[in-house]
DNA sequence: GCTACGAGCGCC
DNA sequence: AAAGGGCGCTCGTAGC
């Protein structure tokens, strides 16, 4: 390997190779009020601030008796022409890659350089289960001493010109920046042969999806803004103690001071689904309304942050930037990521606010939402082998409904059961959706009221599991059978071994150094530090989840292979921005397709041809 | 002063 | 023996 002498950009070419491997890594300046955190990376490299003083480079493979290539300077000296054709990958390519781009368009970098690929190993590392952090990863998946990061947060609010005035700190950082960009190379040398090809194009559209952003409603943006700070200012009144201006209301130590002060007890907890707190509300909430007004407060205040957000993040053209972190999850699912997260928006109005009316179509086009219909439930009943139910579900019956009629004796022939017998197709929603996964009775009554509204008592609830239980045998056994293989495989306490559960996708569930506590456990990580209870209904749950997450992603591509503009999702809900005279039926068509490997699950799907995101 | 973690609340 | 699961963001507090 090259040492590192001195901050001088070193080069040595003997001879470009077509398609190299070529990891980069940038250092940027950022500071307290000029970061990624606050922008997102799109918003913090279009930034006045932007300013990409480092390039680290790295391509490690003697292929023809050529020497390796590495750099690791001034950006101004890199040779860009190397980056020609190449496959580049970044430990993070959603910052790294818009860097580039940036640079090009201020003309940093040359506009005629453009890389075949650009592929992100900390994409693949939490694809293997490794984290997401280049340090976790390089420690999980090259067997590495732990990288050494404080200078990383020493080049904090740190100009280039201030760091050069310290001695040895820039050649520290180019030390620093050069290892990354290696054990990225590394990473993606050793293991890019495990990601699949489907899965790096996932990846490379998430990441593209994401840069080029969805259209915002400005003018609506301006007036939430001003429906929330109103409704944040009305929860204030109610709230009698000080508090630093600069700061929030919600010190639990000032409502206990407050409520000692009225001779009143304090409620444990502000949850609004918490009994206790329930209770003290119906008990002293008319005359004291301060915990409702906390929790006004609370929920005004997250939402106008998010609005915030929006405003700061919006570029000029009114298109709003955002990222979804590529497996997210370690079912695979995405999550949401860079401070914003597309996943997890109120589904109606809250304070004269409805956050999804804020994501608009670009002009000319349309917004069409297309939602898988129960996919979960649909897959697992797939997965149990349960073929009479999915029989009656392909005949047309509502997936509540065949459940019904298959374990619960209702007929069919009365008509549908939704407007025949409402209690009853209550009851059939919260079985499917709440008892699949080995829910108890207790949490069931919570669970039912939650995903279908259903009021049980503790006793209705613990006799609605047990009869469920008994009316799908083909189910729980799948539950015992997952269970069966997890003690199975947890080796002893000495010597915990991996559980490996075969999805029918053609990838594998991983459960890490299962072991025995009180419980069995397991890591969800290679090398993970935090183990995790185990147990059927919740393996059974997390393959299915998998399961969805795969149908919805080869989808996802197929949609792409069509030609259709996906903006964003939400695990069985795409978002496209498409033209107004689309073929819905086409795309209904697309989405509904069987994956290969899924055959005999019928598919489903609703969608919607909008001008807005709506529920 | 920073990190870690739980509470609370939003989603699928 | 029984146990629904998967996330992110904001905030407060504890612990270092």
């Amino acid at each position: 390997m090259h040492a590192v002498r001195g901050y001088n950009p070193r080069t040595v070419v003997l001879e470009r190779l077509s398609f190299m491997t070529i990891a980069i890594d940038f250092e940027t300046y950022y500071s307290d009020t000029y970061s990624i955190d606050l922008f997102g990376p799109d918003g913090y490299c279009a930034h006045p601030q932007f300013d990409p003083y480092h390039i680290s480079a790295y391509d490690g493979k003697p292929e023809n008796g050529s020497p390796v290539f590495s750099y690791t300077g001034l950006p101004q000296s890199f040779p860009w022409e190397r980056l020609n054709g190449a496959d580049v990958v970044s430990h993070n390519a959603r910052f790294d890659e818009t860097v580039f781009l940036e640079m090009q368009k201020r003309n940093w970098a040359p506009k005629n350089v453009k890389p075949r690929s650009w592929q992100c190993t900390a994409d693949l590392s939490v694809y293997l289960d490794a984290p997401r952090n280049l340090k976790g990863a390089a420690l999980a998946l090259l067997d590495v001493p732990p990288m050494d990061k404080t200078i990383r947060d020493r080049m904090k609010n740190k100009t280039p010109e201030m760091m050069r005035g310290k001695t040895g700190m820039m050649e520290e950082v180019a030390g620093y920046a050069l290892k990354d960009a290696m054990y990225c190379w590394e990473i993606w040398d050793k293991y890019a042969s495990q990601w699949p090809e489907t899965e790096r194009r996932v990846s490379q559209l998430n990441r593209d999806w994401g840069r080029r952003g969805v259209m915002v409603d400005t003018k609506l943006l301006a007036e939430y803004r001003g429906k929330l700070l109103e409704a944040r200012f009305n929860a204030e009144k109610d709230i009698p103690w000080e508090w630093d201006p600069e700061k929030t209301p919600l010190a639990p130590k000032s409502l206990a001071i407050e409520c000692r002060n009225a001779g009143i007890p304090c409620p444990g907890s502000l949850a609004v689904d918490d009994e206790e707190c329930m209770a003290w509300e119906n008990e002293y909430g008319d005359k004291y309304k301060w915990v409702g007004a906390m929790r006004d407060w609370r929920r005004s205040n997250i939402l106008l942050k998010k609005i915030e957000t929006l405003r700061r993040r919006v570029r000029t053209d009114g298109t709003f930037p955002f990222s979804l972190k590529y497996w997210g999850a370690h079912t695979g699912r995405f999550s949401g990521d860079a401070g914003f997260n597309m996943q997890n928006m109120p589904r109606n109005e809250v304070f004269g606010v409805d956050v999804r009316r804020l994501f608009i179509p670009r002009p000319g086009k349309k917004m069409l939402i297309a939602d898988f219909s129960q996919i979960e439930a649909r897959l697992l009943l797939w997965v149990a082998g349960d073929t009479k139910t999915l029989d009656a579900i392909r005949r047309g019956l509502h997936v509540y409904e065949a459940h019904a009629v298959n374990t619960m004796g209702y007929d069919s022939k009365r008509g549908p059961l939704k407007t025949t017998d409402p209690d009853l197709y209550k009851l059939a929603k919260a079985r499917v959706l709440g008892a699949g996964y080995g829910c108890g009775g207790p949490k069931f009554v919570v669970v039912a009221k939650k995903m279908a509204g259903v009021e049980l008592s503790l006793e209705q609830g613990v006799a609605a599991v047990k009869q469920y239980r008994a009316d799908n045998p083909r189910i729980v056994n799948l539950w015992a059978k997952l269970n069966a293989g997890l003690l199975w495989s947890r080796g002893t306490e000495e010597k915990p071994q991996d559980y490996e559960i075969e999805l029918q996708s053609g990838r594998s569930l991983k459960f890490y150094r299962v072991h025995t506590g009180t419980d069995a456990c397991a890591y969800l990580e290679r090398g993970g530090t935090r183990p995790v209870k185990l147990f059927g209904g919740k393996l059974c749950e997390n393959v299915i989840q998998a399961l969805a997450r795969d149908v919805f992603v080869t989808n996802m591509l197929k949609l792409d292979d069509a030609g259709y503009q996906n903006m964003f999702h939400a695990h069985d809900e795409y978002v496209l921005e498409v033209e107004p005279d689309v073929d819905v039926k086409e795309v209904e068509r697309i989405i509904t397709t069987n994956p290969d490997w899924l055959s005999g699950c019928p598919l489903g799907a609703e969608l919607m041809l909008t001008d807005c995101y709506k529920k």
